[in-house]
DNA sequence: TCTTGACATTGACGTTACGTCAAGTTGTAG
DNA sequence: CTACAACTTGACGTAACGTCAATGTCAAGA
């Protein structure tokens, strides 16, 4: 009785709209196997192998990789932890691109502005080979002075843009902070981790581009905030910024 | 002269922080050769290979893909519009992983709320096999009946998500139409491009999911655009609309 | 019965930008 | 002479399939 109305692979297909390929697919990394076989090897799917595939469907259209879905499938209780560390892969993204976009509006201009790519002016007077120097206690002075010197060198759109990332964050920062969130708590440490995408997005800071953000400097820069109240305004006063500075150091003593 | 000041590759990865295996890479497919080999097949790189490594990196931050940037070093001159080009891809993105966070959103609090994740019931009384009877030039109302249902099924967050974003395509639609651009251009092109997207991530209507959404039926929600004065409203009025529909009824026929 | 489609199957390579071994070579310090 | 550091060239793995290629099955027409 659950193997009435059984479907070809190609009536499934046309049903759904994806291809014959992508349901090999899928059977062949054990998503969705096909409920039989014939003599001949031809596969055939039933309505309970389609309510699966419908559940694979909105998930997809999510964005989530097809083993995290498998996993999902076979463990439901998972599902709110999966989507939410999701969620916040996603929001990474987001800032990440949102970055690409502001400094490709920016590189387009000052071309038709005449200005050539090749913005080694942007880098001149920097030498990471003195960060190699450096002792680590005191990145904070210096990361500082040269991220001042960055944002003097932007334009005032890009500017704006950087700002608004920014801030968003620093609502999000103080959303958590007030809502009583622990420093150690997951939810912290996705926001330590966007902080480390958004610095890790500034060029001329120490691991620029490479999504590694260096430990040293990042504990440094949370110290700082805690330490300037210029910074620490902004992230909702001391206590605010204490929770920044212990979401930061948990978040990466325990990354890895 | 110019091979003066050579480097090694552990030198060049320390000075960037890029892997050495990340430089054999650019060698290997031609983006950044090494300046010489020794007897021993040891690479080098002088100071001329440096700069262009800077801008290669420059480029990479924007997000811009090798072959592409390849390119771009090859003909500078094509540097714009390759740049512009880009810039609309990763709006694209933008606008698809915003639709994926808005609805991982929606998902997560009907979760927590006991909803399944199986939302069958959205679909139900929806039958994607009576799209494939109906003719083609009926699609324009029987698409805007299923998206009204859809849109009457949402929440109130998505709902207003999915307002801003439209909205920011709309905003864009008007801008160009303002600024006499030609429906025959690139920039209307890519602007038909991203109302495919957008049109393309709504559960339940033809494509949806896929990327590609049917040609006719496009085309029939851009007739619809200039026929039904609810929405030629949002388009800015008549003149508005039709350059809409101009945009996608060209970008329909040109692509692929 | 033989042939020809139509539709299915299982490989297997290509895509993107490298990470990660593995095995071999060269130069140097002890 | 040897151990070791630093380099080299393969070659596989990654995500989610698209796209052939070679082969197999089944039914209808000559």
């Amino acid at each position: 009785m659950s193997k009435r109305n059984l479907h070809s692979i190609q009536e499934v297909a046309a049903e759904t709209g994806l291809t014959s390929r992508t349901l090999r697919h899928y059977d062949a990394i054990g998503l969705l196997p096909a409920t039989e076989l014939n003599h001949a090897q031809v596969r055939y799917y039933d309505d309970q192998a389609l309510l699966r595939l419908q559940t694979i469907l909105v998930m997809r259209e999510l964005g989530l990789p097809l083993d995290e879905i498998a996993q999902m499938l076979q463990s439901p209780q998972s599902e709110i932890d999966v989507l939410e560390t999701h969620l916040n892969r996603l929001r990474t993204k987001v800032d990440q691109l949102s970055q690409m976009i502001s400094s490709s509006e920016t590189t387009i201009s000052n071309l038709k502005k005449g200005k050539s790519i090749k913005m080694s002016e942007m880098f001149e007077g920097f030498d990471h080979t003195k960060y190699q120097d450096e002792v680590e206690q005191r990145w904070g002075k210096k990361a500082y002075a040269d991220s001042d010197k960055w944002w003097r060198s932007m334009s005032a759109e890009e500017r704006e843009s950087w700002k608004q990332r920014q801030n968003q964050l620093i609502a999000d920062w103080r959303e958590a902070a007030e809502a009583g969130i622990k420093p150690d708590s997951p939810e912290a440490s996705a926001l330590a981790a966007r902080q480390e995408a958004w610095l890790g997005s500034i060029p001329g800071a120490p691991g620029f581009g490479s999504g590694k953000v260096p430990a040293a400097y990042l504990l440094g820069l949370a110290e700082m905030y805690v330490a300037d109240p210029r910074f620490g305004a902004n992230y909702g006063g001391l206590v605010g910024a204490t929770f920044v500075k212990d979401a930061i150091t948990f978040y990466v003593s325990n990354r890895k």
